[in-house]
DNA sequence: TATTATAATCGTAATATTGCAATATTAAAT
DNA sequence: ATTTAATATTGCAATATTACGATTATAATA
C-alpha cells in the first residue's frame, strides 16, 4: 500500500500525472522560471534565489531533468542549465489539450 | 522536517504547485476527464470505471474539490458532480500563462 | 420505519516526498 | 599538485500521500 497503482491507468493519464508532479512544488515552479529569465543560460545562484540548501535544490533540479525539461552540462564547476525548448513544447501542448478536451465536452 | 516551505515562495508560484498537485496522480486526472465526458452530470460508477476502492475515489475527489474544480451535491445517494466551469477556465490560463511565459524568455 | 444503495469518514499500514548536514565529486585556478 | 568554488550524492528525520477495510451518514424507496 502507498504505492500509486500506475498500472491500472492509461500511458497519457501516467505520463500526465507525471508531468504534473515535477511542477507540484513551488520551489521546481520558481527554479523552471527562473532559469528560463536567464538570458545566456547561466543560473548559478538558485540556491540564495530561491532560498533552500543546496542539496534541496540539487534534488529538485534532479526532479525537472528527469522529465527531460532541463539541458545542460551537470558536472563540475560554473554549471549551465536551459529549458529543453522542444521537451517544453512537448509538456506545453500534453496539459493545454488536456484542459481543452475537458473544456469543451462538460455538463 | 519534510514539509514544503510555502512561506518562502510567492502566491503565484504556490498556487500553481497546489493545482499541479491535484493533476499530480493518475486517478485524478482520469477521473477529471471522465467526469466532464458525462453529458448530464451524473457519475455514479467512478469506483469501477477507475478500479480503486470507494473510499480511495472518495479522497481523491475531495483533492479536487478542495482546489474548487468540482461542483455538485457531495451526500447522499445519487451524486451529481460537474466540473466548475469558471474554476476550470481560470486554472487553464494560470498554467497556460506560465507555459507562454517560459517559452518566450529561454536562452 | 426498515431497507437499500450510495458516498463520506475514520483508522491505519505502506510508501513517497521534503529538507538538510555531511561528504564526495568535479574542474578551473593558483 | 593544491586549493577553491561549485554541484552531486548519501543518509536520515519529519511529514505527506496513497490505498483500503470497517464504519458511518445520507436519502430514496419499499
Amino acid at each position: 500500500m502507498g504505492t500509486t497503482k500506475t498500472h491500472i491507468f492509461s500511458n497519457r493519464h501516467n505520463e500526465l500525472a507525471r508531468i504534473a508532479k515535477v511542477m507540484a512544488h513551488p520551489a521546481r515552479v520558481a527554479i523552471l522560471e527562473y532559469i528560463s529569465r536567464q538570458e545566456n543560460c547561466i543560473c548559478t545562484d538558485l540556491v540564495e534565489e530561491i532560498g533552500l540548501a543546496q542539496p534541496t535544490i540539487s534534488q529538485h533540479l534532479n526532479e525537472i531533468k528527469k522529465i527531460g525539461l532541463l539541458d545542460g552540462t551537470f558536472e563540475g564547476k560554473n554549471l549551465c542549465y536551459c529549458i529543453n525548448q522542444k521537451r517544453w513544447a512537448e509538456v506545453q501542448n500534453l496539459i493545454s489539450s488536456f484542459f481543452l478536451n475537458i473544456n469543451q465536452n462538460c455538463c
